[in-house]
DNA sequence: AGCACGCCGACT
DNA sequence: GTCGGCGTGCTC
């Protein structure tokens, strides 16, 4: 028998499957969708791979390696996820092994590591250097710590005349937690009499007889009975050497938590336009048909509470649902009312979690334990089973395309899945993306709205603020008098404010006053970012740092000052301008730690602070009562990104951020601050006019030919070398050129926006089309073996769909 | 990726 | 005449 195996080596080179040989001693275990470990290359060093075809014939068998080992006994992937893989790595143009590795929790990723093993150890006398590595013990780890790298030439010589040898070791990061369990064995009379010769001061052996007289003859973790029976471990071991009761470790989840309970909720009430969605939908459910549904409703139309109640017709229906939310932890408030109506039958799925809660949770959705998944982009690969539903929250969300290979977007994944299992797709959100609405005009969608607020509150009143007036009238480039007057009168009234500084394309750096100099990135060509935190200049591509200088390196003067404005520094002129409020400061140096954003939320949702200051993070999904103002401190800065995307961005993020105010019994209001008074994003975004953004931002990418009306790709060409980044660039847009159909446009080459990112030069190419088979073509035979064009050492990346145009 | 082979310049 | 520099090519 023989098995064909994806290997652990992602590369062009080999991105195909390699056939081994099954010994027999696997040959009744080994299926396909499980993990071993094979042999590869001269050094027959060992790497992870993935089986996905077993067959009884071989091309030629004689020459074929054997497999080393299993990883595991049960398959980690089934046939429609190894199915999908085949299809997410040609699709995107991706390795198949990197697609592989993305369907798993991280944990399960392999670790490798060399050892050296001693063969002859009398060889050694003349070498006492390489002799004190093998003091007492004959294998040693074979890497820099244990290792003098000046060495290497004598091991590697030592190696060639078999004194040592060089090993490969593939390690299993995936632990199952294990705890302490106990049962009782013997009979309750037995227990009865052994309670009645007790000494009267052994209480907690007379305790721990009385579990053992009621209990369920099953195990229960030890932890448990000493709560319960306020018993301590002595008691318990005793109580085993006495033969009472026997112990084993029993497999137990690491179940993720919430800072607080959460409470078991009932399905509501339906308003009219939430029935009608909800009934279309659920019917649709029963049906098992494939069928994709924008729910396009304005922000606190209730959107959640039909998802709720469709997941719910698809559990009493047998089948299971998925649920995607975009960067999960930013939204406990989601997780609590999914766990909320369907408590364990949940399974959560996002970055957030440890490695190990994030390995037991697939491990529950791995079994058929859970019938529910809520995640984040990448739980679009959990192992369900019968999917009956598959949300996608806030759809129109950049999160949901991966920026890093394999660069899937979880809308098309979730597409495939739902046509492989005949389910629904349903897209929500108050501003659906272009595609999506565009497809739903075309059909291809059905489109159900909401146009109403659930509780009836009204959509909040919207002013915009000029800032070049009002910093002419007197103000500062960050409260305008407006937005200051309105945040007194709202501390007056003890209501809520949320404060939103859009971060994005906008960072604190140093300039000099003098010269003007900004200091650099010394990989990367960006400016660096001010750190007050940990009084460093960071650069956010790279992650290099350096001191704060007090002097301009370039001509000396000591007028070197911070530009821009970071949420610690508003944070402070807010306490300046009004000392009353407790503001609670919301980014990600405050949400570092697991946990902190639930924390933070549930302070801020106990009115246990008056302003919440926060970065984009805070636009989404929060729902809090008592807020009736929300400010945007810079609503234009996400206009100036090099992205034709960059007008729906803004418009998308302000509808969202305006829609935090307002949501219960009182009115709310929203300030947005801007250069750009005058803006469609922002006009329209202050009126919350979708339909009206959708019609004039779908005439400027018909006009300027971009999505919806074309498909986009972009190539990326990284080296160290300007020249050859170049080079290749031009090599591929001439070969391209030929290949590609009249109605396809290719832009550039051209330089990245950041011409240099971690001492690399980066030049890229995009390209526009319609239909074009010879370019599909062209691209796939780019992630073959053989393919001459590209020069070693350059990388090449193809981005279909990109959404950050670098 | 990572390993070996092979072809060239600098040394015992 | 050999050692080791790294460019090139292959891995079932």
């Amino acid at each position: 028998m023989y098995a064909r195996v994806i290997v652990d080596v992602p590369t062009r080179q080999t991105n195909q499957p390699y056939t081994y040989h099954i010994p027999s001693l696997f040959s009744e275990a080994l299926v396909r969708g499980m993990r071993v470990v094979v042999p590869f290359g001269k050094g027959n060093r060992l790497v992870q791979g993935f089986v996905i075809e077993i067959s009884d014939e071989a091309e030629q068998p004689d020459k074929l390696k054997d497999i080393m080992q299993i990883v595991e006994l049960e398959p980690v992937l089934n046939d429609e996820l190894l199915e999908l893989a085949t299809w997410v790595a040609n699709y995107n143009f991706a390795f198949r092994i990197s697609v592989l590795q993305t369907m798993l929790p991280n944990v399960m990723r392999a670790k490798y590591s060399k050892v050296l093993r001693l063969v002859e150890p009398e060889a050694l006398n003349d070498l006492p250097e390489v002799k004190n590595l093998f003091v007492d013990r004959d294998e040693v780890p074979f890497d820099a710590e244990n290792v003098d790298m000046a060495l290497v030439p004598t091991l590697l010589k030592l190696q060639k005349q078999r004194v040592i040898e060089i090993g490969y070791v593939v390690k299993n990061r995936a632990k199952v937690k294990k705890i302490n369990a106990l049962k009782p064995i013997k009979s309750v009379e037995f227990y009865k009499n052994q309670r009645s010769q007790l000494r009267p001061s052994a209480v907690k052996q007379a305790r721990l007889l009385s579990y053992l007289i009621q209990s369920s003859q099953l195990f229960v973790p030890v932890k448990e009975v000493i709560k319960s029976y306020r018993l301590d471990y002595a008691s318990v071991k005793q109580a085993e050497s006495k033969g009472w009761l026997i112990q084993k470790p029993l497999e137990a989840y690491r179940i993720p938590k919430l800072s607080t309970p959460v409470k078991s909720t009932q399905p509501l009430a339906l308003n009219a336009e939430q029935q009608e969605a909800y009934i279309n939908i659920a019917n649709n459910v029963s049906q098992h048909d494939t069928k994709t549904f924008l729910l396009e409703g304005v922000t606190g139309s209730g959107k959640t509470e039909i998802y709720l109640q469709t997941i719910a017709k698809a559990l009493t229906v047998g089948q299971t649902a998925l649920m995607l939310v975009p960067e999960i932890t930013l939204t406990p408030q989601m997780v609590r009312r999914v766990k909320g109506r369907f408590g364990d039958d949940v399974a959560v799925m996002h970055s957030g979690l440890s490695d190990g809660e994030r390995y037991d949770e697939w491990r529950r959705v791995q079994r058929s334990e859970v019938h529910v998944v809520v995640g984040a982009r990448s739980a679009v690969f959990a192992p369900l089973k019968n999917i009956g539903l598959i949300i996608i929250d806030e759809e129109h969300e950049s999160s949901y395309k991966q920026d890093e290979n394999p660069r899937y977007h979880a809308r098309d994944v979730a597409q495939w899945r739902a046509k492989y299992h005949q389910a629904t797709l349903v897209l929500g959100s108050a501003t659906p993306s272009l595609e999506s609405r565009a497809r739903a005009q075309k059909g291809v969608y059905q489109l159900l709205t909401l146009n109403h607020r659930a509780t009836n509150s009204t959509l909040p009143e919207t002013h915009v603020v000029d800032m070049r007036e009002a910093i002419k009238q007197g103000g500062d480039d960050v409260f305008s008098p407006q937005l200051l007057a309105t945040v007194k009168d709202r501390l007056a009234k003890k209501e809520q404010i949320v404060l939103m500084l859009n971060r994005r394309g906008y960072a604190n750096f140093l300039v000099c006053r003098e010269c003007g100099y900004t200091p650099r990135c010394v990989n990367c060509d960006v400016a660096l970012t001010v750190h007050k935190d940990v009084s460093r200049l960071v650069c956010h591509y790279c992650g290099y740092s350096e001191t704060i200088p007090t002097k301009c390196k370039n001509c000396g003067s000591i007028r070197i000052r911070q530009f821009g404005t970071g949420t610690q520094k508003v944070a402070e002129q807010l306490q300046q301008q009004v000392p009353q409020a407790r503001v609670l400061r919301m980014d990600v140096d405050t949400t570092r730690k697991k946990g902190s954003v639930d924390r933070l939320l549930t302070a801020f949702g106990n009115h246990e602070a008056d302003i919440l200051l926060g970065t984009q993070m805070i636009a989404k999904g929060l729902d809090f009562a008592n807020v009736t103002l929300v400010g945007v401190l810079n609503a234009d800065t996400t206009l100036s990104l090099p992205d034709f995307r960059a007008s729906e961005r803004t418009f998308q993020l302000l509808t969202q951020v305006a829609g935090r105010a307002g949501r219960g019994d009182k009115s709310g209001n929203v300030i947005m601050q801007t250069f750009n008074p005058d803006h469609y994003a922002i006009q329209l975004a202050r009126h919350q006019d979708y339909e009206a953004f959708y019609h004039q931002e779908m005439a400027l990418r018909h006009a300027w030919r971009y999505s919806p009306y074309y498909f986009t790709i972009q190539i990326k060409f990284a080296h160290e070398k300007v020249d050859e980044s170049a080079k290749a660039a031009y090599e591929i847009a001439n070969w391209l050129k030929d290949i590609i159909n009249n109605e396809t446009i290719m832009l550039g080459p051209a330089t990245g926006t950041i011409p240099r990112i971690k001492n690399k030069y980066y030049y890229r190419l995009v390209i526009k089309y319609r239909h074009d088979d010879n370019l599909m073509q062209a691209l796939a035979s780019l992630m073959q073996k053989g393919q001459q064009l590209q020069k070693q050492g350059v990388t090449i990346m193809i981005d279909r769909e990109p959404i950050n145009f670098m």
